[in-house]
DNA sequence: GCCGTTTTCGGCCCGACTGTTTTCAGTCG
């Protein structure tokens, strides 16, 4: 299931919404807004905590931990109940579309019951809006271009989203009697960074029985086609899952098949019917006798072909196969590579945890070294000063080889102004380890001055780390604009990393762009961004997206050794 | 509704930007 933490989480978050829109204390709204992002990021599992327990979680107290455990003990908070049905649930997610909150969602509901993205759609093009105070002509632009940007992320859902899905149903399939194998492939086991549906391989010794029980799994809302060997459902959040049963003696074969790329697909069947075979998702077999000559394992299928095995990662014919029969295949960085963590943050700015709890969690990933890079004055909202970062470098040279002997570094992500400046001047800067730095606002200036604005960052010699540096977010910000082979290039003189950020929503650098930059001899940091101990993990998305920009273990520098870090990090600064 | 205390009430991240308005409300980070 579902972490209770994430479940719980999503509810007071909604109840936060809940009160705003209903014209409830802003005040009260955030403080469960806050303590929705405490419980999500809390790392201990509140499902086994009693009321007194839960309120030592920041932000829960009598009234919110009364909640929680009424969630836990009943399934249900029935204040939240309440709320909901003051007001259709389409109003809330109106709220999704960027520059439309709360007030106007409510608003466009009370003047003329717009309830659903569709019907606000409707209205805009049907000229119902023109009458509404506070709704000009640029609103309604602003509002179609934000409606546009989620139906071009379409029904997908990202890579966070639809892996904890997977492998929840992945988990409870594996539990049904007579299930031997069971596995997910498809867009998810290839890491794109959004998923339109789930696709999951099992084999078992009564297939029926485990389709049946697949339709009634917790997480299945309906059920669209269910048959002998494949089943089709949505879950209760909306998503396709597709469960396939297939021969054992198969599987190798329709795990190829069922992981694709479509693409990558036609190319591994060409290159058979050169060889006079035949590939589907039953085996590969020769034409003229009809043997099968492979099936059971992925490898040898790839093997039959003349062909190694290809990573998932890389599977798009982005010119993995001609590498693969060259011999050229990359050996990509591997999440066991990582030596460290570059980019954190904690309860000193925006994060959960302390910086602590952050080492300690860092320590037991296993990793070598550790960075905290907290926010900088700029973000006036997280209230950094010159004081309290320099007592936080105490602290960490305090706490320096107390965490299994890990090497913490005192960083910072600064941020980079409109004219690509940042929040402290050389000499203050000097006295980090590290300085990552990014772009936190103005996302929508023009090419050259987006450009202007990291090249500026890029000739900061003591910026190591440009952090996401697109700033987009998957399905909700598009990524700016700029000139990114003029970046590239000056980052590879400069000495200036790329980060890769690991939050699924970000995936940033994207892919592709990896790819680009590493042609031109860039070098990147693959970061957790982690806000909490949780977020730690998703160091996985991240290493999953420097693989699909084909990148080894060289090229980041946090699969370095501690003195190589070191010195690239100390590299030019004056 | 939580927190911290100058402990039972007052403050709560705060400034910029946008689009609308004509002095400001809403949204965002």
């Amino acid at each position: 299931m579902e972490r209770s933490n994430d479940q719980v989480a999503n509810l007071l978050q909604e109840y936060a919404d809940l009160i705003a829109i209903t014209g409830g204390d802003a005040f009260k709204a955030r403080v469960y807004e806050k303590a929705a992002r405490s419980v999500g990021g809390y790392a201990g599992d509140i499902a086994k905590m009693d009321a007194g327990e839960l309120r030592r979680i920041p932000n829960v107290g009598t009234s919110i931990a009364a909640k929680i455990d009424e969630f836990l003990r009943t399934g249900a908070i029935h204040q939240l109940e309440e709320l909901r049905g003051k007001i259709p649930a389409g109003v809330r997610r109106l709220t999704v579309i960027p520059s439309l909150g709360p007030k106007k969602a409510v608003m466009l509901y009370h003047e003329l019951g717009i309830d659903s993205i569709e019907s606000l759609e409707g209205a805009i093009r049907a000229g119902l809006l023109h009458d509404l105070h506070g709704f000009g002509a640029k609103t309604e632009e602003n509002l179609l271009h934000g409606i546009e940007l989620m139906h071009k992320a379409g029904e997908r859902v990202d890579l966070g989203v639809g892996m904890s899905a997977a492998e929840e149903i992945v988990a409870a399939l594996l539990q049904v009697p007579g299930c031997e194998r069971c596995v997910y492939a498809g867009s998810l086991r290839r890491m794109k960074d959004t998923i339109g549906d789930i696709d999951v391989l099992a084999t078992a010794r009564e297939p029926a029985a485990l389709m049946d029980a697949f339709t009634r799994l917790p997480t299945t809302g309906e059920v669209i086609a269910h048959g002998d060997t494949k089943t089709s459902v949505r879950t209760v959040a909306g998503l396709q899952v597709d469960l396939r049963v297939v021969p054992a003696d198969s599987w190798g074969a329709a795990l190829q098949y069922f992981t694709g790329s479509k693409a990558h697909n036609i190319r591994t069947r060409e290159i058979a019917v050169h060889k006079k075979l035949k590939l589907s998702e039953y085996g590969l077999f020769d034409v003229t006798t009809g043997e099968k000559i492979a099936s059971t394992d992925e490898a040898d299928v790839y093997g039959m072909l003349g062909l190694p095995w290809i990573p998932p990662t890389l599977r798009e014919d982005s010119g993995e196969i001609e590498a693969a029969l060259r011999g050229e295949l990359p050996r990509i960085v591997a999440e066991t590579d990582l030596r460290g963590d570059l980019h954190t943050h904690t309860n000193l700015t925006d994060g959960l945890a302390s910086l602590e709890e952050m080492a300690a969690a860092a320590a037991e990933r296993g990793y070598a070294y550790f960075a905290i890079t907290d926010h900088a004055p700029e973000l006036y909202m997280q209230r950094m000063t010159d004081e309290k970062a320099l007592a936080q470098r105490e602290q960490v040279r305090k706490l320096d080889g107390a965490y299994g002997g890990m090497r913490l570094l005192h960083g910072t992500e600064l941020n980079i102004d409109p004219e690509g400046d940042v929040d402290w001047p050389p000499e203050f800067l000097a006295g980090f380890d590290l300085c990552v730095a990014s772009l936190h606002s103005h996302f929508t200036q023009p090419r050259e001055e987006t450009t202007r604005r990291l090249l500026r960052a890029c000739e900061n010699p003591h910026i190591k780390i440009i952090g996401h540096p697109t700033a987009r977010v998957i399905g909700r910000r598009e990524p700016v604009d700029a000139d990114w082979d003029t970046v590239f290039t000056a980052c590879a003189r400069t000495g200036t990393a790329l980060e890769i950020d690991a939050f699924p929503e970000r995936l940033d650098l994207p892919a592709g762009l990896v790819r680009r930059a590493s042609g031109k001899g860039v070098l990147f940091a693959v970061d957790s961004d982690a806000h909490a101990v949780p977020h730690l993990a998703n160091m996985r998305y991240g290493v999953a997206t420097a693989q699909r920009g084909w990148l080894t273990a060289d090229q980041v520098i946090n699969a370095w050794p501690l003195d190589r870090l070191l010195r690239f990090l100390q590299a030019d600064r004056p």
